[in-house]
DNA sequence: CATTATTGTGAGCAATTACTCGCCTTCTTG
DNA sequence: CAAGAAGGCGAGTAATTGCTCACAATAATG
């Protein structure tokens, strides 16, 4: 399962169309029947779609599986940069909380789903973890530009922020007990100030 | 896949050597070939057991699974639970974290699996949640007699500090840049200790 | 309109694999 | 030692399902 990549790209307007027809369908499906029983006839159909075209725009079920988490990682990145970065550190931090809050309340199910039964293949592994890479470098090169901040690494710091935010994932999408949604993100925001601002 | 629970009670010795052998050659056969292409026969073959056998003691293959993660949480509770309380707040935080960090030193490579490839069944997710639950209710117990703890809600606190502790599993078992172990702890509880001690 | 490129179709196959069942072996019991 | 209980065996199967391929339909091109 090493193809993560689209088989073909759509050059005409209802190749994209059917793409994006499949993937929603995919979500749908996912959610529904769980990933093993979620078939890929199953998302062709409800896709109203051929197995056959499903196949052409995806190598195997995976990439959709891939897919569907690109668009929503995507979501995630335009959504924080639609915000322009405040200027005090708490509010920054905040910012970055309601952000990553805001981005799984689209989907819960979808992301528990994601978390709880989906296999991740080798390509979708370094996927995820090249866009944490990239994550962590922007909240350590944030740390490092901030007066406030008084940690001594910056590089570990940012690692365990950006860990710690994306518990909130878990907490919110795949918890049964779901935590109040404002009471959470104020809890974030003042464990994380609390330890940039603290003294080592 | 609703039973997790064994099929059989064992009744002689030989059947609970039987019983770990199996468990031991599933952990093996999970980490090599990864849970999907870990297939019950190659766990038989390892476990030197027939395949009969095998599922006279888990009813399926999720159970195999279920049944690894009952040994991984056990040993981290018993570990836990092996060191008496120390006094100050930072001494228990650190302990809380060690244990958690020392706990995946085990054997990495089978979280890793556990975590990115493993399905995770209803039975096994409500299974987590009550494991969860109580660690939660232990924490929270602990922040309410501390002297020290200024939060203001002791159960969200409490499963703050749970989900994040378990934040270093992702980052130690299942991170490919493996941060520094000591400094991951050091960092740790100085953001814990720092969030609890902080005023509102 | 002819030609080529792109997109869509879906019956069916190949391959995998979790799991059963009838039977044998070893242990315990009285 | 008899008889029942517990443990062990492994060839075989039923069922699932991801995916291919030969072909048709539609759109762009000149």
């Amino acid at each position: 399962m090493r193809d993560v990549e689209p088989r073909k790209q759509p050059r005409q307007v209802r190749a994209e169309l059917t793409r994006q027809r499949i993937l929603a369908a995919a979500a749908h499906v996912f959610v529904e029947h769980g990933y093993a029983a979620g078939t890929t006839n199953r998302i062709a159909e409800r896709a109203r779609v051929s197995i056959g075209s499903l196949y052409q725009y995806f190598p195997n079920k995976g990439a959709i599986l891939a897919g569907l988490l690109a668009q929503h990682l995507d979501a995630g990145v335009a959504t924080y940069h639609a915000n322009q970065q405040p200027e005090r550190l708490a509010d920054i931090v905040r910012l970055f909380v309601r952000t990553a809050i805001d981005n799984h309340r689209d989907d819960p199910r979808l992301l528990r789903m994601l978390i709880e039964q989906a296999p991740w293949s080798p390509g979708l592994v370094s996927r995820l973890e090249g866009y944490q890479r990239e994550r962590v470098a922007e909240v350590r090169a944030l740390l490092e530009s901030h007066p406030e901040v008084r940690v001594a690494d910056t590089g570990t710091a940012a690692q365990m922020i950006v860990a710690t935010v994306e518990v909130v994932v878990h907490q919110l999408a795949a918890g049964t007990n779901p935590l109040d949604e404002s009471r959470l993100e104020d809890e974030m925001v003042r464990m994380l100030t609390a330890y940039l601002t603290s003294t080592p």
